[in-house]
DNA sequence: ACGTTGGCATAACAGTGTTACACAAAGAAT
DNA sequence: ATTCTTTGTGTAACACTGTTATGCCAACGT
């Protein structure tokens, strides 16, 4: 009777935890950086400033929520893409994803990849753990690719590295603004994209082919608005 | 007699608002983005937090010098890459400097093209044609390269953006702490760069001898560390 | 039913960017 | 040389930020 453990005599109301992060998000999406205040949080959440101590420690700890809920996002997106018998287009159609998934979360994208430091907040080792771990959607494909003959005998981990390196290039610039009419970013993408899949040990013919394949697959399995605010609420 | 212009009873110091630059950017650089306040670099500056205003308007004015600086030395650092006969070394050497110059000012880098809003900044359209205008000098290379023969006959603006893009990516994710071990940073970048060179037109045989070629310039032509402070002093 | 425990609100603290205001310094005009 | 005017700069305040010490009270285990 001495060392009975009295444990969560109030327990924390996941709901609560769940709001603060929507409408960290929020926030963060409409109004930017500088509009991501715990006063602000709580005013619209109904509560306290306590509130994100009590749930997350920190600004920097919800901040780190999001960056994750952004990585889950980025994985939900890959998972819309469909594993078809032309891995190459898969493989581009994995990439759109990646790019409307940034668009979507811009303000978050930065902070998850970037490295900007968003509140305070750094990515740790862990976080990166994180985010390495949605890239292996992109190492599956490129083994696909490469059983299908498509692409050379090669690390598949160097090769989703390449494409997400490009990617994420192209991504970056073009949020940043800087990627404009002549040369925009869909023009970058294709001739970039056409390059690296060659260099892998693809031939053009089958390149091209597989990315206006990739083109048409583009509006079905990868939606440019971000889901509707009721299949997030379901998920939880 | 009613309308003398009165100019200038007591003029703008200069270096003090050199001396503020060189402060912020040396708190950023040292001690991250939390550490870049008005009284902070107003105490090692020696004057009142009203130095920054009346020089820069505002924290963000600071911080829009800081970038165009940063821009100011991605082209010097271009300048030192040598115009060969073997312009594909020379744009390898090109994005040797730009890693390294995003290495040696990694947190002013993020603010310049990733877009990151730091103390409230966010890049003008004037900003990003001051970025633009920094790639003239790979857009020239692509140039060389094509009239050399090494290149297809194509637009060097679309080539330089291209070699920009995947430079950029790789810069980004390897600051952000994302590319380790076995696939690291110049293992990805000397595929990619291959796949692109080669992509754009030439051989894969010249490629593989100018990368080579660059990799023995780069020490030489872009040295890893920051240039000495007394070069910047004595610029101004 | 009761007592313990931990979530949450309140209020304070140290810090931030920004600004109104007074002062002083420096060039222009006499 | 003296005065005048203009304007940079220091002081102090404002509204805001993240964070935390301190209570209160609701909810859980007993």
């Amino acid at each position: 009777m001495c060392n009975t453990v009295k444990v969560s005599p109030r327990k924390l109301d996941p709901e609560t935890r769940a709001a603060l992060v929507d409408i960290a998000a929020r926030l963060l999406a409409e109004h930017g950086a500088e509009a991501l205040s715990t006063r602000k949080i709580a005013a619209e959440a109904g509560t306290s400033t306590m509130a994100v101590y009590t749930h997350f420690g920190s600004m920097s700890g919800l901040v780190r929520e999001m960056v994750h809920e952004g990585f889950a996002r980025l994985e939900r997106q890959f998972a819309k893409v469909r594993r078809t018998d032309d891995p190459v287009a898969d493989m581009a159609v994995l990439g759109y994803a990646y790019r409307q998934n940034a668009k979507a979360n811009s303000h978050l994208y930065a902070v998850m990849f970037g490295g900007q430091s968003l509140a305070g907040f750094s990515l740790t080792e862990e976080d990166r753990q994180y985010g390495r771990y949605t890239l292996l959607t992109v190492v599956d494909c490129a083994t696909r690719c490469i059983e299908a003959g498509r692409f050379r005998q090669d690390d598949p981990l160097l090769i989703a590295h390449e494409m997400w390196i490009a990617t994420h290039g192209l991504v970056n610039l073009e949020l940043g603004g800087y990627l404009i009419d002549p040369v925009d970013a869909d023009r970058c993408y294709d001739t970039i994209l056409n390059s690296l899949l060659v260099g892998v040990g693809d031939d053009q013919r089958s390149v091209s082919a597989s990315m206006a394949a990739s083109k048409k697959r583009r509006r079905r399995e990868v939606e440019a608005d971000p889901e509707p605010a009721e299949a997030v609420a379901s998920r939880r």
